[in-house]
DNA sequence: TATGAATGAGTCTTCATTCAT
DNA sequence: CATGAATGAAGACTCATTCAT
């Protein structure tokens, strides 16, 4: 999962730059590494830019002047974090030829792998991306519908035809259901740091999928 | 399902006093209902004391006088709507005796039933009773614990014993799996009102759990 | 010239109310006065709320809470102060079947027992009014069309079709030379409190624009 | 008109510097070219340095740079190009022997020219001119005393002793008089960007006051 | 009981200015 | 020369809370 380019790009900028550990870059990309914590935690709404401007050391309005506003920085956290991480996820649903259980297994497994990386993701899914008013889902829903959001509905509507989807399930919460079992855990309290945990949710997962879908 | 107490309670009071349809007790009622609305709506940290009183016409300080402050309100709100509605639903998993399959349709169906009065309550459990600042968690985690909790633990505990559960499902994330499935698709735009899609929805977890968890 | 009230309502208030010499009223017409002394001294863009409510020694938060932000305090200066003493000078544009330079004189004189009650008016108007970023304008000018306008552009027509104008005036212009002509001398630092200079500046602009005008 | 330098030092410059098109004089002269306009749109307090260097391509910190300061710029404007302008029109009342009314016919005339490569002279003088926290009043007033306020008083006081003037016009007022009738209107929104219409204007003013002041 | 008035802390944001590079 | 970075003060506005009435 190369593709997905969490908190270490400001790190990356460090290394390239070993005499300058307070670019501008690397203080941007602090600032967003300090906004995704606090906003997984907090909430976004519960979050002030000084709370994070404090994270890292510098004054609210510098924070602004990075990011020219509260509501830009929400902008260049989707665009930059949430949305790679998203369109990478994604991209195993796209995959052609795979049987229904291994496509669903990938997506679980990436899923999982993704929160390591950006631990973050689950509380900022569950917390800001339901609801109406959520700050990330007007934001986020129309840049992933036009790439991933196609792959779920044609594989899902193609894998109905076939009638491999089992006559009780609905296939409109197939999706829904995925992400639900795999974020919500991840949401939680728990703490699934370490990879002997992440495979077990992992399995727990695709067993209860694989075996109910299908 | 007599237990779970909603938006009833005000009207129960109005009919309770014929002749005051607009004393404290009712106000102090209204109040909750618009409380829990716009939380579950736009979240609590985004909900001032002012939207709630506006919504029923009252002024912030009325707002404040009825609860002496808003984290009291808060308070007010998950000991007479919260607990009650987590409880009442929550005895499914108490009942002695049943076959587990059984055990989880009754819950599913308690859970999704109660959403039809309790229209903020999937949203308000998805967003506030995660992770670690959840304006909710600290208050609700321990009270259920006292009750329902118990109930759960002892259930999955015996379960597994037993070796009714399949051995790829990991006995913690049950519950969490139960209430994800469940409570998501009604947290997030869906817009579940008729019983008929309540219905679906039923089906549809219930099946997944069934074939996956047994 | 009775329609004009300034800053009497606050005074009046005080008046009806001995007792309670700092009711909400009485704030809020004090808040206008400053706010009006201070537009008029320094500009509006120049003048912050602070400023205003340090004058009558309330905090910028309670100025918020009369008006409900700057613009809206801006708003209710328009209304209640500025536009009834335009409309009542504008009148006298209105008034039938005298002779034009009764209707001007009329007009100049109250032009400047205007400014008698109203010092900021004449400042308002030359700093706030022209140009086209001007924070009165664009709220005044509508206004005051539907009312006074009207007349204005009336009585020149007429008299531009009887001749009565100079043939090299521009009846365009005769009504901005008026205002100027009144007006600037008023804005400017000059201090005309006492009625003898109000006096000759009344009688030195109807006699240039008597002698220049027909 | 030689004197009067407005935009037009910028392009000089250039034309003096072929190579170097962007060398630092160029730059301060585009500056003031920029903060005028502003300063005359939208009035001198509400007009940021940044808006100002914005308008030319430059930062904000380089628009310091150049003249030390916000306040030194607008001493900047006011030596450069407002003053000289002045001093240019004033000169009209300072040439010996002519007629009241030549001498203000001329006077006039210049104004209304000036406006044509100044735009900005209008609104500035009168927004920023009058009252008392005028941000120009203070800095132009004792500048201009010294060269054209003399020629003022010197001219009305003698026309006074002739008997010239109308006995009903008051002299301290003749000055504010013409510059109110002549500026005011192209302060206005009025646009007369032509030359026709500049004639009317002056044709206008002329008129008015040669009839009403003698 | 109920409210308008009041406050102080805190929100985001803008600004002129400074400074190291 | 020129700029990005940084700051502190100030801007308007909101909020929960308090209090006299």
């Amino acid at each position: 999962m190369s593709e997905v380019r969490g908190a270490q790009i400001a790190d990356e900028t460090v290394r390239r730059r070993p005499g300058r550990p307070t670019g501008k870059l690397h203080r941007r990309e602090l600032l967003m590494d300090a906004a995704l914590a606090l906003f997984a935690r907090q909430g976004i709404p519960s979050t002030s830019l000084k709370m994070i401007a404090d994270e890292v050391g510098l004054t609210p309005a510098m924070a602004h002047y990075y990011f020219n506003g509260r509501y830009q920085l929400i902008d260049a956290l989707v665009e930059e974090r949430l949305l790679p991480v998203c369109i990478s996820i994604g991209e195993a649903f796209g995959a052609e030829g795979d049987d229904p259980m291994t496509v669903i297994s990938t997506f679980v497994q990436r899923l999982v792998q993704a929160t390591e990386e950006c631990p973050w993701l689950a509380s900022l899914w569950v917390r800001e991306m339901l609801g109406e008013g959520g700050d990330l889902k007007e934001r986020v829903d129309g840049r992933l519908e036009e790439t991933v959001g196609k792959n779920d509905t044609r594989r899902l509507e193609s894998w109905r035809r076939q009638n491999i989807l089992n006559a009780d399930v609905e296939p409109a919460f197939v999706f829904t259901s995925i992400m639900a079992l795999t974020l919500l855990p991840l949401a939680a309290g728990w703490k699934g740091s370490d990879s002997v945990s992440r495979d077990r949710l992992v399995k727990h997962v695709t067993t209860l999928l694989g075996r109910g879908l299908f």
